[in-house]
DNA sequence: GTCTATATGCCGATAGAC
DNA sequence: GTCTATCGGCATATAGAC
């Protein structure tokens, strides 16, 4: 049997995913790509229109894992609103660390054709912004919600570009910051 | 006079800013360096070694203006430590906007042979940490100064990268975020 | 210090046969 | 759906003449 009609584009956007981990974005070839799923190059666009193309469907699966990863806080958290929202925020910081080359990819892409939909991402946000609204008080708390967000993304940003190197216990500095910013937010509200 | 002695390093760090500025890292290549300052490309390596030792210096440069930056915000600020340290902040945001992809570049550099020495640095961050001190009253500050810096790089990121699309006052979002991070840095002291 | 010429390599993408 | 062959482009870096 030549020529097996077997690659998917599932498969494909699963190999990229794992090549990045791995060796980060910048390293992506789709001749590499297709060497993972022994294939040749120009084979890939079978299944998608072009790289650009691909990286949206890898920066969705990665808001979409991390979405879930904030669902899956939430629905195990018992507690108080601030609690709730502090294991969301861990969650955060975990997918992060985790998934650190996906993570980076996703929060910096600004090319359009490599950016998800965003419509589709609105919906899943949601959820996040009313937890933060019972915290703060405030009846529309997107700043809230933002400052919850900028804040663990800066620190997990900096983490991963290892521009925190004098060390310490990383995982107590976030907790403190968080603890802070939290604080702050139920302080302030009206 | 046939080829004149002409081209300094300063002059191709300085171009190197100019093109990273208005094309972005990614797009800055040495022939496209070396015509704007009209020689070849092959001439920029009597002047530096390597594209990534050209970097080094473009980065070394920027974090050098940022912390000028801060030094300018703590000389000019009257007021108590939290309205000095909400002027650091501020200033750092000024930074990033008004230079965003050299800010992005040094802060997401990772590779060694691109990053600016790491003492040389270091002595220029100590200022802010001591005035976060007296804010937090903590006799090391380090998880507090991480967290204004993390808050602040965040929101500065997600900003530059357009993940804050909904719109809304971004200026009052992020004094609001700034204050209830300082607010709950003061209120968890012990 | 600058030049020309070149080595060497990778990339994304298309055409057309099977 | 996969292949081979190829186009067209751009990159960093080196050698050696002037």
């Amino acid at each position: 049997m030549p020529y097996p009609a077997q690659t998917s584009r599932e498969a494909i956007v699963e190999a990229a995913l794992a090549l990045i981990e791995r060796d980060g974005v910048e390293q992506l070839s789709l001749a590499g790509l297709a060497a993972a799923l022994k294939i040749k190059a120009p084979s890939l666009y079978r299944h998608v229109a072009s790289k650009a193309a691909l990286l949206q469907l890898v920066n969705a699966r990665t808001f979409g894992q991390l979405f879930a990863a904030y669902d899956a806080a939430l629905r195990q958290a018992a507690g108080d609103p601030a609690e709730r929202m502090r294991r969301v925020l861990h969650a955060h910081r975990a997918f992060a660390l985790a998934h650190p080359a996906r993570y980076i990819l996703a929060f910096t892409t600004s090319a359009a054709e490599e950016r998800p939909d965003d419509r589709a991402l609105e919906d899943l946000v949601l959820p996040i912004q009313q937890l933060l609204a019972a915290i703060s008080g405030e009846a529309a708390s997107l700043s809230g919600l933002r400052g919850a967000v900028a804040l663990a993304h800066g620190f997990v940003m900096l983490e991963l570009h290892q521009q925190l190197r004098r060390g310490g216990d990383l995982d107590a500095a976030f907790v403190t910051a968080v603890d802070a910013y939290l604080s702050g937010v139920a302080l302030l509200r009206p």
